[in-house]
DNA sequence: GTCTATATGGCGATAGAC
DNA sequence: GTCTATCGCCATATAGAC
């Protein structure tokens, strides 16, 4: 952790492209450590996500990560990916299906991805390549919401320069974010009441009181 | 980092205690070891806050560390505990001499408190003493500032029934904190556009407008 | 693609002198 | 209260056999 902080930024890493099943692959050595490491992380921190546990974890050696990943930066980078992918993923499916506001609440208020988002907020606080991915992905994940808060309000009839969609989006992923930070640290004093209230909001907004 | 988690909880550690200037100790080697701490953290991580590079900071050898704090664990304990109370006195005084709602704005968006919370969080997440203690100084901060918040409510005439102080402060603190959190890693779209709404909204609020 | 073995160095923590 | 010295362990990363 310490020391890998000192190599500079390399290249992608590993084998394997080209033809393969693209989703869910089999138990790919690859896939496995950077599942190995996502878990360890949320587990108990990017601090504890070591070649040698992570490697343990996935039934390999520890000198094989390093041949999938050059440096240990890499196998989070990739762990940040494969996260935000399977999350964009999910937002494109469940936008679509329900309610989008209140999907917008359900994903973003699940405590095993706010701590997880902690994680990676920390690592992306320190370490500049990690930030530059973080930030990429959260813009694509914040056109997407906005997308979809956008045709909800305007099929609800709702003034879109009253409430402007980004702003919406923001507050309900946002404040959902805070309760699964929260709740993650077993903090949940204030929380029916808020949201008692986030609902009777958007119910205003549905019905047209604005 | 690693094997400190091994020990068990340990006693509070150290010296001195009575008489003493109360605040903003002289040089103490105590309070250098965490102002130490607390840099290292907020730079590069709790990863990277050993006790190696905690003393060379504060100008000591490393092996003092330990006679001021018995584990690692206990001096970042001591790095939260005064975090804590210098936000709790930050706040106590602020609110009560402006705009209690704006200013909690002000002070939960400071991305440099934010990055500090992200790093403290991710800790609590994995460590059972300081998410106790995160709580317990969450919940202390929560109520000042809901008392502060139903004050200022009160004064407007708003119907506390409806804007629920405890929702309201939750609201402000938490939305600020985003804020704090993308600015940190440099996302900054939509930020004038919330703000721009935030303002709006208080200044319905205390128009009397609900 | 996976392994064994190893180089090199930082870590938390303790013992004991001054 | 601060130091020097050290123990034992774990870290990242590489070399090279199979």
């Amino acid at each position: 952790m310490t020391t890998a902080a000192r190599k500079g930024p390399s290249g992608k890493a590993g084998p394997r492209r080209a033809t393969e099943r693209p989703k869910v692959d089999d138990g790919g050595t690859r896939q496995r450590l950077v599942q190995a490491t996502a878990e360890i992380m949320h587990d108990e921190g990017y601090a504890a996500a070591t070649s040698r546990r992570v490697a343990t974890k996935a039934g390999v050696k520890q000198a094989l990560v390093y041949y999938y990943f050059p440096t240990m930066d890499d196998l989070f980078l990739a762990v940040l990916r494969s996260g935000a992918e399977a999350a964009l993923e999910q937002l494109r499916t469940v936008l679509t299906e329900e309610d989008p506001i209140r999907a917008l609440w359900r994903i973003n208020s699940d405590p095993r991805q706010t701590v997880m988002s902690t994680e990676l907020m920390a690592l992306a606080n320190h370490r500049k390549v990690i930030g530059a991915e973080l930030r990429h992905f959260a813009e694509r994940v914040r056109d997407i919401e906005t997308a979809a808060v956008t045709m909800s309000l305007r099929s609800y009839g709702v003034d879109l320069e009253a409430y402007p969609p980004v702003v919406i989006s923001m507050l309900v992923a946002q404040i959902a974010r805070s309760v699964g930070n929260e709740t993650a640290v077993g903090l949940t004093h204030g929380h029916d009441e808020l949201e008692h209230f986030i609902e009777a909001q958007f119910a205003l907004l549905a019905k047209g009181n604005h």
